[in-house]
DNA sequence: ATGTGC
């Protein structure tokens, strides 16, 4: 058997971009890690093992907990995580959801060829700079009275497009509509509301960016055709998550299950692994405020996308839906739990179970956590949207500034290998605090548009160090791990034409 | 990720 040992966390190979940490002491399931070996021996050399290994003493976790290709260390469970907890018997961890709730990815298409955007990046560049509200703090694309956090919490996208935000046929192409039917705004805090008031439409800083791309291959014509999309085309991407809100709702609910739930907490080996019992009133409140900072975070993308539609429309003097066919492509969410009903071994009280102790296999009600990693539902699933579901849903996938992105759709052996999930990202190779002794944001930004003809605008050149192409995993290689698990499968690939961020 | 710390 090929094994490998990091810090004495042991793996064993179970077959190819699969590999196993065996269920030892208080660990209630295995877990795994889906990575080529390559990727594997970068994921090792983080705490990102350990934490996956800690999250298996979660009650009622499913198996197994998972580590998605691109995985890296984040808040208690890795970025790149995936954990399905019973939602009877279990609980559910803020920490295995992360600080920003629903960040996620969004693409629009274009009509646009790359020639029509040639010669034309700086203006564009900069025209988007202007429009899109970015940087740490506050100002958004509107001012964010209560109405509008109330229509925002309560009905996501579909308030936006009442309120002249979006069209209709943008509401079928994000994942539940871009509306939580379970969102419960009145249990998101005053002080989380007062802070995503005046960022209502605002990508805020670090990873998230909004970028002009072009399609360099195309892998699978005919879902390539359902999606849209078609080689030199132009592409809008979008990412960002529901800013100061979601992480004030994220803390707000860590501090009450610190104060309320100290007896689970106790027992957990890692106090950031902090989580609210199944059933448990503190349980329901903090899914139905993540809901709400989910619906709002829908808002923010769908606010942008307005702008994004409105500065293609003036640069380009055309109008943006009926001329340049800038319709929404998909929106996923990367920071999410959801209640989903998926197929796992239980015992004999119908508890999920591993092992002996496993007598049967049923469906159960799960709160799958997914941070860092994105739903990837195959072809026929009810979940995806009626106009994708013959060919699976779209998965966005970003890669760095200088190495583009891809778009997947979700694979067939999605449900039975990663409870319905793959990557989200390249993945970070290093701290930002290292990348920034490592690189000059000055000089990163005068490469990409020396080298490889990349414009990038930010407001910090801080956050250009911190986001250097080097500073990633090859997402290639994320990719083709993805590909070949059969969990999402490549489509498309882009490569960046301009990009702004904070 | 984040009014870039509790």
């Amino acid at each position: 058997m090929t094994t490998r040992e990091f810090d004495g966390i042991r793996l064993e190979k179970v077959r190819e971009h699969v590999w196993e940490i065996p269920r030892e002491g208080d660990m209630n399931v295995p877990a795994r890690v889906l990575a080529s070996e390559s990727l594997l021996e970068e994921i090792g050399e983080d705490d990102s093992l350990q934490q996956l290994k800690n999250a298996t003493h979660l009650p009622g976790m499913a198996e197994p907990a998972l580590c998605m290709p691109d995985g890296h260390q984040g808040y208690g469970f890795p970025v790149g995580g995936v954990g399905a907890i019973d939602a009877r018997t279990g609980c559910i961890s803020p920490g295995a959801v992360g600080y920003d709730i629903n960040c996620g990815v969004r693409m629009v298409r274009t009509n646009l060829a790359y020639d029509d955007v040639r010669g034309r990046e700086s203006e564009l560049v900069d025209a988007l700079f202007e429009a899109v509200p970015s940087g740490l703090g506050g100002g958004g694309v509107i001012g964010g009275d209560a109405d509008a956090i109330e229509g925002a919490l309560e009905r996501g996208v579909e308030w936006a497009v009442e309120e002249g935000y979006g069209i209709e046929s943008d509401l079928a192409r994000c994942e539940d509509e871009g509306r939580r039917p379970d969102a419960r705004p009145e249990y998101v805090s005053q002080k989380a509301m007062d802070r995503g008031r005046n960022q209502m439409g605002s990508l805020g800083s670090g990873n998230h960016f909004l970028e002009v791309q072009r399609v360099t291959d195309v892998f699978r014509e005919e879902v390539a055709d359902e999606y849209g999309l078609r080689e030199d085309g132009i592409v809008v991407l979008i990412h960002c998550g529901s800013r100061g809100l979601g992480h004030q709702t994220c803390n707000d609910y860590l501090r009450r299950i610190e104060k309320e739930h100290g007896d689970l907490l106790a027992e957990l080996p890692d106090k950031e692994l902090a989580a609210a019992p199944a059933g448990s009133e503190l349980a329901d409140e903090y899914y139905g405020a993540m809901g709400a900072c989910i619906n709002f975070a829908w808002v923010n993308r769908q606010l942008i996308t307005h702008q994004a539609r409105e500065t293609f429309g003036e640069v380009f003097d055309a109008d943006p839906i009926e001329d340049l066919g800038m319709e929404l492509l998909y929106d996923v969410a990367h920071n999410i739990a959801k209640k989903e009903t998926h197929e796992v071994g239980v015992d004999a009280d119908g508890r999920p179970a591993v092992g002996d102790e496993a007598v049967d296999r049923a469906e159960r009600e799960l709160y799958v956590h997914r941070k860092g990693a994105t739903r990837a539902f195959p072809a026929g699933n009810a979940d995806v949207p009626e106009v994708y579901r013959s060919v699976g849903q779209p998965v966005i996938i970003p890669g760095s500034m200088g190495a583009g992105s891809y778009v997947l759709r979700g694979g067939d052996q999605s449900m039975s290998v990663s409870f319905g999930s793959t990557a989200h990202g390249a993945g970070r190779l290093m701290s930002r605090t290292q990348a920034k002794q490592e690189f000059w944001g000055g000089d990163v930004q005068d490469d990409l548009e020396d080298g490889q003809q990349i414009y990038v605008k930010a407001q910090s050149g801080a956050t250009i160090a911190e986001e250097a192409p080097g500073v990633y995993k090859d997402i290639d290689e994320v990719i083709r791990v993805s590909d070949e698990l059969g969990i999402g499968d490549k489509v498309a690939r882009t490569f960046p034409v301009c990009n702004i961020k904070g």
